[in-house]
Formats: C-alpha cells, structure tokens, sequence
DNA sequence: GAACTATATTCTCATAAAGGAATATAGAAT
DNA sequence: ATTCTATATTCCTTTATGAGAATATAGTTC
C-alpha cells in the first residue's frame, strides 16, 4: 500500500475518529452515529471512503453493516494506526467519542456490533 | 496542536518526501529541487504550507532559505515523524531521494545547508 | 545601481473533497 | 406483498488543493 494512500485517509477529523473508535472492535454504522454524533451520510460516506482504500473491511449482517479494521493490515497501516491511537489519547473529541461507545458497551455485549438502536 | 492537521500536512507525496529528506537534517530550496527532481515552485509552495502549519520553520540565510524541521516538535509530530521514517524506509521513491541527499554530501559538508548549486 | 541568484507570490485552471437533502436499495418483519 | 430498518447512493453546492507559467522580491556581487 502506498503511504500517502493511508494518510490520505488519515487526513479527515471524521474518518480519524471512526478509525480510532473501530481500534475498539466491530461496529455497526449506526453505532457510530450514536458515538459521533454525526449523521448517517457522513458516516456511510467516509466509512465507504476508507473501504475502497483498503483501511477498514465491511460485512453484512441482516440489516447491519459490520465494519472492522482489516485482520491483516499491512505494515505501514499497523504503524499508522498505532500512532493514532497514541496520539488520540490527549485529544478530547476522541476521549468522549470512547467515553460514548464505553455507554453503549452494555448493548453491544447483548447484540454484538449490530444494533438494536434508535 | 491538533491531530488533523499533521495528517492534512503528511496527505501529499511531495510533502512526505520533504519531511523525510528534512530528517536528515536542514536544507535549502535548491537542493530540494536536485534531491526530489521537482520544480521551484512545487518545493516552494509546499515548504510554505508545511511551515504555515508548523511542520517546519524557516530561516534565511543569505539568499538561502534554510529549512528545518522544528527544534521542538510537539509529542504528535515527534510520533508521527517517526512513523513516516520507519514506512519510508520500504518505499523507492524515497530511498532514491535519500539516495541524492548522499550524493550532495560533499557540497553539503563545504558549504552548509546552503549551496552552490546550478 | 545594475545584473544576478535564490526563493516567494500571483493567477489561472482542473480536480477532488466535504457536507447535506433527497432518494434508492437490501434485507427483515409482519 | 407491504412496511420497516439500516445503510448506500445520487445530486448539488461550496471550498480546498495541486500544478504550472509568469512575475515579484530579497539579498548578493560587481
């Protein structure tokens, strides 16, 4: 993978933050409207976004989209990755973004990523 | 400072390349230009935004512009030049990059960052 | 001060990106 | 089959970005 590739990623507040949550595990997109607080377009579109470039993976399941960080990511994407998180962690829009899927915990042990929400 | 912005600074090759040849140590446009084979006003329009963002800072010296990467980096800057360091390392274009940077290494060691060059 | 060197800026064009409103689609439930 | 839910896509507008040609500026040298 070509570096700028993932930085070109990297480069948008929104798609730094659904990367950051998803370093927590799976989440279904409407999960991440509820964590963001973003609606529904931005959402899909970004995550569509870093799909295509090959920095999250999407599966279906019923009427929920599961994504998730790639299994095997490469080594410049695990690098990257692992800054983000690091440098994440004094930031506090990514601090309540957590604090928010941390509430939402209880549900996501009861349904997995997918959703009973709304 | 805020994450973002780095990445937005780190989303174009030609910016990549300049940092990663700025680890190196201080450099003048013009050997920018031999070093990554880019026009003047490429190098210079991106040294310019790179240092309206704090990437870089700039001195002048005599008619060189000096650039450098900057004294004292915040923590996010540290950790993500550093990840681009450590990515590049794999990458052609900027071993070749490095490559040049060596072969300028006897004008550099004579006249500084500044140069004789043309 | 005129000519020269190194670098910066301006202008213009083309392209990409982000956001939102509205609509489409896929699958589930009834 | 219809309805509902979750998600994706399209269309549109606005703003940012990158590239190059041409020109301006700052400082040096003669």
């Amino acid at each position: 993978m070509e570096l700028v590739r993932i930085y070109e990623c990297l480069c948008d507040r929104t798609r730094l933050r659904l990367l950051h949550v998803l370093a927590q595990g799976p989440l279904c997109v409407c999960h991440f409207q509820a964590v963001l607080r973003e609606p529904q377009v931005k959402i899909s579109k970004h995550l569509a976004y870093l799909r295509e470039r090959g920095l999250v993976v999407a599966e279906r399941q019923g009427n929920w989209m599961i994504y998730a960080l790639p299994a095997k990511p490469t080594r410049e994407l695990r690098a990257n990755l692992a800054c983000l998180q690091d440098c994440a962690a004094e930031q506090p829009v990514f601090r309540q973004d957590l604090a928010r899927l941390k509430k939402l915990a209880p549900q996501l042990a009861a349904t997995g990523p997918g959703c009973g929400c709304t």
